[in-house]
DNA sequence: ACTTAAGTGGGGATTAGTGGGGGAAAGTGG
DNA sequence: CCACTTTCCCCCACTAATCCCCACTTAAGT
């Protein structure tokens, strides 16, 4: 299970080495197979050990496509899927139009979200992050039923 | 169950020691490990032992992720926990992003919340800790239900 | 006042992250 | 089918972060 922050960067070359606090469960649960895509609604890239990779696609695949809905989400998410495999020194390759998309430049974070990572370019991820914690302030989650239950 | 306030310092590699007190509860309910993440609507840190905190991950796991506010609060409790382990002497490393986070300087409050703490700047701290105090004395509370019932 | 425990600070070894060169492989065009 | 270009992967070197250990200071209890 991923989580946490790390702050990285991606080289000239498009290499990005995922931090070795997780490459043990990636390479032992998945070969050193990993999937990254692109995110449906925000301008970041998912990052899936293929194990877990799987288990999303599976349920895009099982969706009705007739549905205009659910043919667009797997345009999206099956459409950019790339996939990658670690190399010797624990980095992958990230693809030049996954990298355009997600507007990366050098310095960028990795944000662990339990069954995969975002990818966001650093500087978006603060303007993001920032907005979402003065939403959370103004709302406190009472119209949200399954939010209001929940107790940190 | 944490609680009271304690006055500590942070140094310069970013360790902290947590007051041998609750020490010991965190080794054996924990093994030593814990869980240092931010609050979603404040500039503070959250300290869970692991015990706790997977409890409120099972949570926030179990929400619906095509939710967007959903999303953002995963976003922020998962996507910022660090697994921190205590060294040998009752430290604590808190990680850089963390800590900029927060803007932790030297001077902290760890401030026990029964099944977490609350990491705070010092100066921060105080300041927060009038205003709310401001708030309460013109919020009599009478618009909310739950408050209203409390007796202290 | 002495003894023990807790908190604080720092040196040094080790490991992880970063960046660049060269060679292999793949793709492109004549 | 061959030559040329580009992409990508492996290897090595350098830098930065982290961990482990030891020592000193401060506080607490007998």
């Amino acid at each position: 299970m991923f989580r946490g922050i790390n702050n990285l960067n991606i080289d000239m070359k498009g290499r990005l080495a995922i931090p070795s606090k997780y490459r043990g469960a990636v390479i032992s649960e998945s070969a050193s197979q990993i999937i990254v895509t692109i995110d449906h609604t925000d301008k970041c890239l998912l990052v899936y050990p293929m194990a877990d990779w799987l288990l999303v696609e599976k349920q895009l695949n099982s969706l009705n496509n007739m549905n205009r809905r659910a043919r667009n989400v797997q345009r999206l998410l099956l459409g950019h899927a790339a996939e990658c495999e670690l190399d010797s020194q624990g980095r992958i390759l990230v693809p030049a139009p996954l990298r355009n998309f997600a507007g990366l430049k050098k310095k960028l974070v990795l944000v662990g979200q339990l069954n995969k990572f975002e990818l966001w370019d650093a500087e978006q991820w603060i303007i993001q992050r920032d907005s979402w914690i003065v939403e959370a302030q103004e709302d406190d989650f009472d119209n949200d039923e399954a939010l209001a239950q929940v107790s940190i």
